[in-house]
DNA sequence: GGTTATCTACCAACTGGTAGGTAGATTACC
DNA sequence: GGTAATCTACCTACCAGTTGGTAGATAACC
């Protein structure tokens, strides 16, 4: 198997398991269990767990910024864009037995855990997502599709944190469904 | 010193520190070291850590939602109890070096390693908040106080969701300010 | 004197991490 | 082109420290 190959299937494994266990709950033997590999082979592509969450961070916040990127630059009115970039936090939730959380929002609550540079990784994608939704909302905004006072970035702050909060509560109570009527609340609250 | 101090001060110490650090972050030694008593002592007053963190979560919940209590008895307008409400919140975020989070926001990212009882705590005191704050939204539609359409069960998830996220988020930035802001602009959102 | 609280002294399991080795692919050199 | 040197990816075997938890002695309290 190629470099590249194993070197993601640990990130895949450790994403996996932070997803819905926790950072502090996963170990190099819970990977190596996953991944078919012994525990010091990890250690060969990340020398630390530290390393490994700071590669799993940056690799999880270009994916998930790119699919965003992908929505804010389409063609679409921004109320469907703000639907489409909910939607994506509602895909995660769904998936498997509902238990998945965003990743940057289960490390959000271990923060005080991790490394300094894996935790300026998780403030930029806190930071560049609410950029995004700010650049939705103002875009709305001007073409009378959303309405609300005040600021954008504040609003986007807002949006935000909803979907990362109500994320983790939906998941205690299992239900999908929980998560995305309040998300169909948020847009029925900003639309003018 | 009497059990019941003793008791207390094992359930304070581990009370902060999961507040700051996540409960699988927390070990008998840190809570030995904090409370000044040997690790086997904190045995005989919680026999396993389960039994620890249900315990922790039954006592917060006990507290927190008295004080929400009082509020929603009280005989202020509605928007001002809801001011109050979102205030238990920022004055948790505005302790010590603004590094504690709700307890059971930071329980929430790491559900799946509690025991079924504590994790039965956790849904109680989600639940029981938003069936406050639905009260709160209630009352407050009727008085023409609040405006919003749709359900008040679901605003209140919404709302309870926001606080919950935003404080994990909010705490990455050390920002207490941005927190007081995003709730701000929640109650405008849902003003008349 | 019996109960409650705390202690010392353990335990096995697991943690992240290291040392040192090996098979095989890649590169450098003549 | 053949061979020697190097590199890559993985291995086994280990380490010290920490984890949650137990057994049993001792002290304190009513």
């Amino acid at each position: 198997m190629k470099t590249r190959d194993t070197k993601n299937n640990i990130l895949d494994a450790a994403q996996e398991y932070v997803q819905r266990w926790g950072a502090n709950a996963m170990s190099y033997q819970h990977i190596s269990e996953a991944v078919g590999i012994r525990k010091a082979s990890i250690h060969h592509h990340f020398p630390t767990k530290e390393k490994l969450l700071e590669a799993l961070i940056d690799r999880y916040s270009d994916y998930f910024l790119g699919l965003v990127d992908a929505i804010v630059a389409s063609p679409v009115d921004p109320k469907t864009k703000l639907r489409q970039y909910t939607a994506l936090f509602e895909a995660t939730l769904s998936q498997g037995k509902q238990d998945k959380a965003c990743m940057c929002g289960m490390l959000g609550a271990e923060l005080a855990t991790l490394g300094s540079s894996a935790a300026e990784g998780l403030r930029r994608f806190y930071r560049e997502n609410a950029k995004r939704l700010a650049k939705i909302l103002d875009e709305g905004r001007q073409a009378n599709k959303f309405h609300f006072e005040g600021s954008s970035k504040v609003t986007a702050q807002l949006i935000f944190s909803l979907l990362e909060g109500g994320m983790l509560i939906a998941r205690a109570e299992g239900s999908v469904r929980q998560f995305q009527d309040m998300n169909r609340q948020m847009l029925k609250l900003i639309q003018a």
